[in-house]
DNA sequence: AATGCGATTCTCT
DNA sequence: GAGAATCGCATTT
């Protein structure tokens, strides 16, 4: 087993989250057996200033109230009444935001993942996540993240997020993060 | 109590 | 590219 990412690596910007946890490796102990999955796409999500977080302005709500929590938990919640979005929170010291994972690729477990996992809600289907591990410190030992692959700068590319046309000005900042050539990516 | 919508995915065109 | 599926949650009345 490869080193568990500790508190640390997630009390940072969002930005730099999201960029380093390329390459690392999704891990899901469940009942039904262990899941391992390569992440290949995130995205950031700032916090008050960024109007495409749910945490814009330091609105707290019952549903994203983990996200001003301490960072290295998960947030998980229900999107178009039929799935799940999984993120990792992480922020600095008195802020809120988090890393939207939006794909995997499959490592071990496989047999276990019944359908593909190049969607945020896909891999949350593929992993079984749902709200239950809403609030799960990821620093525990059912769902976590290990070191995995480094991937260096150069196979890194910067796009505007997904689906966030609500945003407005933000729906062109360049938050989203995938590896390059990438055959799970959600999109191109 | 009522309303409107979404960090998605799938199907059909 | 457009439209449906489907409902929890935030907001408004």
């Amino acid at each position: 087993m490869k080193d568990k990412l500790t508190r640390s690596f997630y009390s940072r910007n969002p930005l730099k989250v999201a960029q380093d946890l390329l390459g690392k490796y999704l891990v899901h102990k469940s009942r039904k057996g262990i899941m391992v999955g390569k992440i290949v796409e995130t995205e950031a999500y700032l916090g008050s200033d960024d109007p495409a977080c749910h945490t814009y302005q330091g609105k707290i709500t019952e549903r994203n109230k983990i996200l001003f929590a301490q960072p290295g938990h998960a947030y998980v919640y229900t999107i178009y009444g039929m799935y799940y979005c999984f993120n990792v929170v992480a922020h600095e010291k008195g802020k809120s935001g988090g890393v939207f994972i939006r794909a995997v690729e499959p490592i071990t477990g496989i047999e276990l993942i019944p359908s593909l996992t190049n969607g945020p809600s896909k891999l949350c289907i593929a992993f079984g996540i749902n709200k239950s591990l809403n609030g799960t410190d990821l620093c525990g030992n059912e769902l976590f993240i290990t070191n995995g692959e480094d991937i260096p700068d150069s196979e890194i590319a910067w796009t505007p997020r997904i689906n966030i046309d609500y945003a407005g000005k933000a729906k062109n900042w360049p938050y989203r993060f995938v590896i390059k050539e990438n055959v799970f990516l959600s999109r191109k």
